[in-house]
DNA sequence: CCGGAAGACGTTAGCGTTACCGTTCCGACA
DNA sequence: TGTCGGAACGGTAACGCTAACGTCTTCCGG
């Protein structure tokens, strides 16, 4: 938490008076033009221009030129601060991530922009770095700024908590994981059947003895897959106890770290289910360090379908999920609810078996 | 440009009676508690509650405590909108970015947010996607919303338009760019160094006819690259004409088409400098279908050091440049201008070479 | 020629907060 | 006892904008 009292707004009266340049004045701290300053100029009442500005009806055509020319000669831009003031409406939308440095995110952040500055709206960007701290923190700022709406994607933070800022704010949407339709809207992958996909994939290619890098102890998504994960085992001959699930950071360095413990623990897994597309990057660096052959000795399985997951060696064998467009949807499903229409409580998507060369092929016996 | 009229607020007088739920009240349009509420709660005026909330002196210690337990009770938040427009400092940042989906920038906005957070500021992103017209729409919508400074990410407008917009501005950095230090600080990579390292490590391993896939014509780091690899043209027997220079989109499928491109028209490259990580990767992809070996047929250079360059196959040879650190220079160097210190006008980073396999080791006979 | 409707504009009053200046009250000190 | 300094509060007026309503034209049918 950033002290608030250690950092102080510089006196504007007590400026350094040896740093004036001559010619242009002191570009650091402009004057903004208001809406009375254009009133002025063009003679005319401040709620005229107002209604050039927001393009109403009620104004002369001769006049609206008027006011247009002044608008143009004084460079003046309307104050969006004072607007949602009066409004109270910021036409500002939160959106709440765990690290843009995944690239997972990235391609939701980019969908849930698009459709936002289509519909005029800016954002409030927050990564919250898989600290339940830091996520309220973020909410609680976009409360205090009055966001229009929030989108929390793969929110960490418990029940209760999640559920008592949702509360708070006008409408919501989270990514990942559920919510009761009342207080938010939800976009999801139906990660159990993705985790199945994955772990009969592994099967019929010859696995018997399974991991599971199971990323952080309080994702949803996670738990979700680990679910997916039990039940898929009980239709197979494959075992994965739980001394062969660890988990750790969702990230390549947590992958290797959480991979080379299991292969130096338990050398004789021959499949890997990992929690992301880093882990299992993590996972193939790891194995070829400790001279594992991939997939040979040891079949990997990603998941995300990142857009490097082609590029890795081998190829990554994952579940593609659509990132970009349940970013769209998160946004729509948000825009939705701020108007009133509450329809959609779920979206559920199913990701896509993409094989690669991290898994041998499906044995046809199976 | 979305239609301001389009979208209306729904009349809260005339919300559906049949969705009162009982026990909690609608949560979805929450009346806010105000100043003037905890104020009659505590039974005090406005002013003492401001100066408890902003902890200001000038209230004592029984007063202070009624009114922190009236802000509890009411789960009072300030109105940030209201505090920025007393103010007139929104404690708001803008970020402008080409495309987050380029594994670069999200470095470069962690470590800009990591610093903004320690010092309470929150950021407004806006990916502009290679497009001018959509990064001027960003410079303007920050100008519109009263951010107290902006950071602007490897901008694309041309020099003109650009300086207007970062005159308008009360404090602003440019990164991968220059500007006049009265407008903006700057924070950018010694682009030339590092192409001309990249250029003569290739010869040094033995390539002789290069090839140049340059990236977007309006990226200014682009162009001081390419007047690195000119100038240490020269020192060298190698030979790069413009016929083998070509452009394209910083982007996966961009260095695809522009390797493949540039390999049938040239099949006697030998040596490949790319705009980025991605477009080298592009130029691996093309250069395994082409059925070119790397780096026994074609050596390739990356820029950047994205985490994944070291997965590829074969692990790319680039240039690593300190993005998370950038990012928060760039930060630290706003807040600095925002404060009215503005001593550092600009900061320069080496690129550092990073060898792996995707070139031959350099002859020692060279 | 008049009533009246419709369009074009101005006036007023805040939105929630805080800067600035008053007021009150109490204790210290001559 | 007087008064004077300071701490602890309250009152007032904005910040820049716009909803709501008022006023003044203009113009048309009857």
């Amino acid at each position: 938490m950033p002290d608030p009292t250690a950092r102080r707004a510089p006196d504007p009266s007590t400026r350094d008076p040896s740093s004036h340049d001559p010619g242009t004045h002191d570009p650091g701290s402009r004057e903004h033009v208001t809406l009375a300053d254009v009133a002025a100029r063009a003679g005319v009442s401040p709620m005229t221009v107002s209604r050039v500005v927001n393009e109403r009806p009620g104004v002369g055509d001769a006049t609206r030129a008027r006011v247009r020319d002044a608008v143009a000669a004084l460079g003046y831009r309307p104050n969006v601060v004072a607007r949602s003031l009066k409004r109270s409406r910021s036409h500002t939308l939160g959106l709440l991530v765990p690290d843009v440095t995944n690239p997972y995110f990235p391609d939701l952040v980019r969908g849930a922009e698009d459709v936002a500055f289509e519909a005029g709206y800016t954002l409030l960007l927050h990564n919250v770095i898989e600290d339940a701290e830091r996520e309220a923190a973020a909410l609680a700022l976009f409360e205090e700024r009055r966001v229009d709406g929030v989108i929390a994607a793969s929110p960490r933070l418990p029940e209760d908590r999640l559920h008592a800022h949702l509360a708070r704010h006008g409408a919501a949407v989270v990514v990942n994981r559920r919510a009761p339709a009342a207080l938010a809207g939800s976009v999801r992958v139906d990660h159990e059947a993705g985790a199945e996909a994955a772990l009969h994939h592994l099967v019929r290619g010859g696995a018997r003895t399974l991991g599971l890098l199971a990323g952080p102890a309080t994702s949803h998504a996670g738990r979700e897959r680990r679910h997916g994960v039990a039940r898929a085992l009980d239709a197979t001959g494959a075992t994965l106890p739980d001394t062969r699930i660890v988990e750790g950071p969702p990230t390549i360095p947590g992958g290797e770290a959480a991979a080379r413990d299991l292969l130096t623990r338990h050398p004789d897994v021959d499949g890997l289910v990992c929690f992301n597309d880093l882990v299992a990057a993590g996972a193939l660096r790891a194995a070829a360090a400790l001279g594992r052959r991939v997939p040979d000795d040891i079949a990997v399985v990603g998941y995300d379908d990142i857009a490097f997951a082609a590029m890795f060696t081998p190829a990554l064998t994952t579940l593609r999920v659509p990132t970009y467009a349940m970013g769209g949807h998160a946004m729509r499903m948000l825009l939705d609810r701020m108007d009133g229409r509450r329809r959609d409580v779920g979206i559920v998507v199913q990701p896509e078996l993409v094989i690669r060369d991290s898994t041998r092929p499906e044995e046809d016996r199976a």
